[in-house]
DNA sequence: TTAGCAACTCACAATTTTGTTAGAAATGGG
DNA sequence: CCCATTTCTAACAAAATTGTGAGTTGCTAA
């Protein structure tokens, strides 16, 4: 379960998602991520900093630039994560299917 | 993401655990699961029945019994549960061996 | 001097999730 | 009739999570 506790949090699967294509800076995950506030990305990327998910790269220029990106080992968590999907896009189907056949006797 | 919104729920992964040991009834869930109320319990199995991940056998006895257990696509998510579980675990391994590092600086 | 940018942070509000306690239905046994 | 048993449900309370809108810092360019 202490892989789920990590993961649990409306954006991080999101934020990840977005992070294993490539690094980007917070205004651009702010803008790749549909709806999310500033101070949510804030708070999630602050959490994922803190269980070793991301890394923030500071770069002292003016105005500031922060980059995140994963950790090796976050990057090793994303073919499981692909597992999980294609686990549950085959779910999905399965039960869509299911439900159009029960139509059929209604 | 469609996998992670059908097993988010305080208790849902608690429950495929068990159950994916053996097909239990609501109060065996009930007493295997610490601290969960009748409530929870009965809430997070109708959303996984629902979601096509548990399936409800009901015994028309006095007193009631009704028994769940785990579908089959369900069965195959465990694997990949499993592999979730095992980077979280390496990966707590190895934060907490890099904060045991950090501390000898200090 | 004022405006502007990036990356936050704060106080507060709304929403969602979870917990607590009590009780309902159905029926056989004493 | 009353009680016990099992599997829920309903009303309400508390807690956790998320959202909103405004403000901060530090420098630079106009």
């Amino acid at each position: 379960m202490y892989a789920l506790t990590l993961l649990s949090g409306r954006w991080k699967m999101t934020i990840l998602h977005k992070l294993s294509k490539r690094d980007l800076r917070f205004t651009e995950l702010k803008e790749a991520i549909v709806n999310i506030s500033d101070r949510m990305l804030s708070l999630q990327l602050k959490e994922m900093e803190k269980d070793g998910l991301v890394e923030r790269n500071v770069y002292a220029e003016v105005p500031p630039r922060v980059e995140y990106r994963l950790t090796t080992s976050t990057k090793n968590l994303i073919s499981v994560w692909d597992k999980l999907n294609v686990w549950g896009d085959n779910h999905r189907a399965m039960i869509e299917s299911k439900h159009k056949k029960e139509q059929r006797f209604l």
